[in-house]
DNA sequence: ATCGTCTCCTGTTCGC
DNA sequence: TGCGAACAGGAGACGA
């Protein structure tokens, strides 16, 4: 479940593999992990050749390879996608998607995804909000590790939406980068449950709570990154990295680090949310 | 315009 | 033992 400290790990990897190289050629394995490059894989193969890879560059939970011309690789890890850096003739992966081959012969750039949520696309570079982004996610917010990320103005677009604060939180479009990992841990940190309406939400709190998120993918970052083998780019399953210590998300029945109580599971949009039943009260007015 | 629900996908785990 | 259900969940599409 690739979130922004794990999408960073891997951006910097990229910047370090793969940036002023050169494609020279590139395999489409299954046509959904580029459905949203609406031209199809013969265009997106196409266009890619003899391409020079200028940058690796982030916002949020997406990533993208500067290309030379003005054109970007998107790519979002969806929720089990890899970039892989693996010497050619190293065997496929079972969820080998794409392979993009490189003109030094150099090691090849492999997106690995077993679920199919994730995805590459060509996609050109516009600039919105003095920034050069690719245009399919002009709409994502700056995220919390951005230089120029506001975090007034974000708790202040938290506390103007009109739902529960956790909804808030996922919104893309108002901060980028939260998952529901991050989101539940940055809950509890400003002992807040999920569903507390954001209306209800003083501005002290709406701060809190961006500074809460901002901290935990901070430190997640800082873990993620010492982990990070230089060998390959890889999301999932290394150790160091999903071990990190989490204070609420998945500890069902574990006692809370602050008071005790055994965390608790909730339903949340098809998913699950934890929270401290007693740092992090449910709200009076739902249920 | 805004908000909530549905859907996509596959491997693993769990209950009957 | 076998099989279906639940679960993991980001984000676009869509309906109200």
């Amino acid at each position: 479940m690739p979130e922004l400290p794990e999408v960073e790990v891997v951006r910097a990897g990229l910047e370090a593999h793969v940036a002023g190289r050169t494609v020279s050629k590139v395999e489409v394995l299954h046509p959904r992990a580029i459905r949203r490059h609406v031209l199809g894989a013969e265009d997106f193969t196409g266009r890619l050749a003899g391409v020079r890879v200028d940058a690796a560059r982030r916002r949020g939970k997406y990533l993208w390879l500067e290309l030379s011309g003005g054109e970007a690789v998107l790519a979002h890890l969806g929720m089990s996608g890899q970039m892989l850096v693996q010497p050619e003739g190293a065997p496929d992966e079972k969820h080998l998607r794409v392979r993009v081959r490189f003109a030094d012969d150099g090691p090849e750039l492999r997106f690995v995804d077993q679920r199919t949520f994730g995805g590459l696309a060509l996609d050109e570079l516009v600039t919105t909000d003095g920034e050069q982004l690719p245009g399919t996610i002009a709409h994502i917010a700056r995220d919390p590790m951005d230089p120029r990320f506001d975090a007034a103005a974000a708790a202040r677009a938290l506390r103007s939406r009109r739902t529960e604060v956790k909804r808030a939180l996922l919104d893309q479009t108002l901060v980028s980068g939260v998952g529901n990992i991050y989101a539940d841990e940055a809950l509890w940190r400003s002992k807040l449950h999920w569903a507390r309406p954001t209306e209800k939400l003083t501005a002290a709190q709406g701060r809190a709570l961006v500074a809460a998120a901002t901290e935990v993918m901070d430190s997640s970052l800082q873990a993620g990154g010492t982990s990070f083998d230089a060998l390959y780019v890889n999301v999932n399953g290394q150790s160091g990295y999903f071990a990190r210590s989490l204070d609420a998300y998945g500890q069902e029945g574990l006692p809370c680090r602050r008071c005790g109580t055994a965390i608790r599971r909730e339903p949340f949009m098809n998913r699950s949310s934890y929270s401290c039943p007693r740092c992090q009260p449910r709200p009076r007015s739902s249920r």
